[in-house]
DNA sequence: AATAAAATTTAGACAAATCTAAAATTAAAA
DNA sequence: TTTTAATTTTAGATTTGTCTAAATTTTATT
């Protein structure tokens, strides 16, 4: 159950990723870690060697359950300490990054559980990024903007950005309210456009300002 | 300025092994280490070719100033951070060496140095171990056993472990008391008694069992 | 002083993580 | 549907840190 510094950094953005594609190609995950695409096959051969995840050659890969929550472990520890060093020691919360990628690699599960006690069990990081518990379990999801969304991914409005008069009467005419769901259907590069069903309603065109400013959450389980 | 973790750990044991003896042997840090001498050989060649310690094959090795001065900000960060564990996390102080043991790896100074003012620039560590300062600087000496001390190294007279009635009687006789100054002059491991210089006087025999209850610090300079 | 024992170093190997250059596969363009 | 381009994987090397077994040097003992 204790993987190696690199190891643990690939399987948190490998997690990062997949959470915006589906699978997750070499390149994507060599560009994340400032690595070369044939390092990433070698390590990709480890962790599956390790049932971490899910892998083919030439097909792309995803974490399975093990690596997901190895994952979600690595990123407990890399908020955590990022919230003592910016609630604690007064880092400013751009300079905190660095430090938590080198703290989440210590491996003492007790001393996690007892920092996070120590700091009051806050619910997200310096960043707004959410804090799993000790078991792994994401209490609140992030609000993100539904230009970040994943294809077919159910989710619902959890807020608006800019609330200007003209964007609510936008809103109002797609019949787009709070808790409203959404799944974005399909993306076009050429003007970051979405087709977007809300609803049951067949699906309409949103622009991706539009998009921007439509602040929603995964839907839960 | 940064070293690998195993460079950190091997600086900091000679730190620890040549206060105790002049001259630092493979074997001793081998075991200090728990590793094997040959790997021990192997670290000294590439810690000598970064000019960290001063090495002659078979002749034993210490290091110089560079090396000293890397040791000691390892060993601050490692007593600072049992500080932290045992004040702030509530762990006990039995149990924060090991974790003590991975964190003094992290590389941040400005972060060592907001750790310290968190905890108060704490003086001692849990084990009632002496913290450097941000400069390297021990503001207060160690108290030992004589029975601990080098050869020809001049010590103070800081403590009395055992105060019985015919402990201190010993002393009287021998002009030992606070504050005077001691120099081993020769060990004879047979019964481990010591031949040492009392102040000014021509050295006198001091049995194993009394040299362990009188406690000294190293000679300020 | 010669010999035995202990300490230390060298030689050669291995695992982990990374890289470059070339080959294989898949995707895109003509 | 060929041809070209992009992606991904393999082959082979490199660095760091470690190990075992054998050789060397120093220290201790007859
Ligand atoms: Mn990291
Ligand atoms: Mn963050
Ligand atoms: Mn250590
Ligand atoms: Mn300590």
């Amino acid at each position: 159950m204790k993987y190696s510094a690199s190891k643990e950094n690939h399987l948190k953005s490998i997690f990062h990723l997949q959470h915006e594609q589906g699978l997750v190609t070499t390149n994507a995950l060599a560009a994340a870690l400032q690595t070369r695409p044939a390092s990433v096959t070698d390590m990709l051969k480890k962790l599956k060697e390790q049932k971490l995840l899910h892998y083919e050659r030439y097909k792309g890969f995803r974490l399975n359950n093990e690596g997901r929550k190895a994952a979600v472990q690595v990123i407990r520890k890399h908020r955590l300490w990022e919230y003592f060093l910016v609630k604690k020691l007064q880092f400013g919360w751009d300079e905190v990054h660095e430090i938590a990628e080198e703290m989440e690699h210590i491996s003492s599960k007790e001393l996690v559980d007892r920092l996070d006690a120590f700091l009051g069990y806050p619910a997200t990081d310096p960043h707004g990024d959410p804090i799993p518990d000790s078991m792994g379990r994401f209490s609140q999801q992030k609000q993100l903007g539904l230009s970040g969304v994943p294809l077919n991914k159910p989710v619902r409005v959890s807020g608006i950005a800019q609330q200007t008069t003209e964007m609510l009467e936008l809103l109002q005419y797609h019949h787009i309210h709070l808790g409203t769901r959404l799944e974005v259907k399909k993306k076009f590069p050429f003007d970051d456009s979405l087709e977007v069903k809300i609803g049951n309603r067949p699906p309409v065109a949103i622009s991706a300002q539009v998009a921007k400013n439509i602040l929603v959450k995964e839907e839960e389980k």
